[in-house]
DNA sequence: AAACAGAAAATTGTTAACTGTTTTCAATAA
DNA sequence: TTATTGAAAACAGTTAACAATTTTCTGTTT
């Protein structure tokens, strides 16, 4: 065999279906507002703007209904879904289910190159708020962070979870306030704890750590929807 | 508008899709064992076999895929999965951090009709165990209870993860061990004191209870998987 | 024997046409 | 104007054929 490096270059190339590359240019779409809530997004018509059959499209759509940017009536008709209050707390009392469990791990299992991965990642937070930070750049930043998170648990079903419920929680980030003051002044600080904590190996304050970020970012998404939800749990 | 019973006769036909019915099957036909682990399942042979075109069977197997019964590899071929101890590891762990959101929100949210469900199935399962329960039964059984607690936490996504974790659980309860003397003498005090607590809803005791019974459901699987885990998560 | 190359078969990915249902819309009646 | 009906259009579910890729087989070479 020959060394690693230019196995990593020569490594097959992944396969990726006409149903992946479709799902990934809708789920930008949805994702930038390019397809608003409500929209209805017929598999024709779709199939024709993007120079496909209906297969791929068909099945790139199924995929964008599993991640919830999509709904389905009981007819098959699918829209751009409009994400609720209650949407709201059911993705982020999930969330907060998925990550306690990640971190518990990542205490566990994290190597070296975990570890300075999310330090790059805090490093680049404190930076880019340095010469200031948009919405986008905020939350893209933070699930970056937590991607890594998942990454470092070595769970492969836990991050798939993740996958999925991944473009929800990043809809709802976007939907304002996520470049608050409140969140420049705390992000960092916040994440390089959590790191920190992962670092310790103290899996029980990790644990507590990541539910109170939980509950700060909850906190700073729900301005934006409404009235809040009664009892938006607290353990 | 009408009364209510003549309502729930005439109520729509909910549309199940061809797809729907095949992934139907074949999720028996894995269950049932009658579609071994590392079996290959071609679209064409299935489709044949089923009376279908591969549309609807391509479909069916995505889902089948999504719930851990099949994997693909990497070129695109599907297999009937076998679950190793380390599949054993990540679905437990997982399936306890679900049921703890689970019953803390079962807590909150059961109504009458929950309990009296559940009240039922811990009836059905004393009264089956004394005339002698199969391994079938027993994780029929188990797995009842649970659904229902989901169903009460009222959660769509959270039932939804559960729908799609729930095949492989009952796929490793049914290797073994699961009828056995320590199920028997311990399923139906188990799950009544689960119920018990719920009724009481506290949340954190409800919490403690549950990680318990994951951790005893765990052992019972876990002694039909090789050895065991380095650390099974304690918490 | 083991390794390789090339042809043949098998299998999935994709497309386009067909079928049945749902939705829309316009005409008609209350 | 507001319901009701029926036809037309739009749409998803399904099928079968085609294309591209992967796997298997077989003969050849080392």
């Amino acid at each position: 065999m020959v060394n690693e490096s230019l196995a990593r270059i020569l490594a097959p190339t992944i396969k990726r279906s006409l149903a992946d590359e479709i799902a990934d240019r809708l789920r930008n779409a949805i994702l930038c507002g390019q397809l608003a809530p409500e929209e209805p997004l017929r598999e024709a018509a779709l199939s024709e703007l993007m120079g496909v059959s209906r297969g791929p499209v068909r099945e790139a759509l199924s995929r964008i209904e599993r991640e919830g940017l999509a709904v389905v009536t009981p007819t098959g008709r699918t829209y751009v879904a409009r994400l609720s209050r209650h949407d709201l707390d059911e993705v982020f009392s999930l969330r907060k289910a998925l990550e306690q469990l990640a971190i518990e791990r990542a205490c566990m299992y994290a190597d070296p190159k975990d570890l300075a991965e999310l330090q790059s990642v805090v490093d680049d937070m404190a930076a880019t708020i340095a010469r200031g930070i948009s919405e986008k750049e905020a939350a893209e930043l933070d699930l970056r962070f937590h991607d890594i998170v998942y990454q470092a648990s070595r769970h492969q079903r836990l991050l798939n979870y993740w996958t999925t419920l991944r473009p929800q929680v990043y809809v709802m980030m976007l939907s304002r306030n996520v470049a608050s003051a409140d969140f420049r002044d705390a992000a960092v600080r916040g994440h390089q704890d959590i790191l920190d904590t992962i670092k310790s190996g103290d899996k029980q304050r990790a644990r507590d750590l990541i539910g109170e970020h939980m509950r700060v970012a909850y906190d700073l998404v729900s301005q934006s929807y409404g009235q809040p939800c009664a009892n938006p749990d607290q353990d």
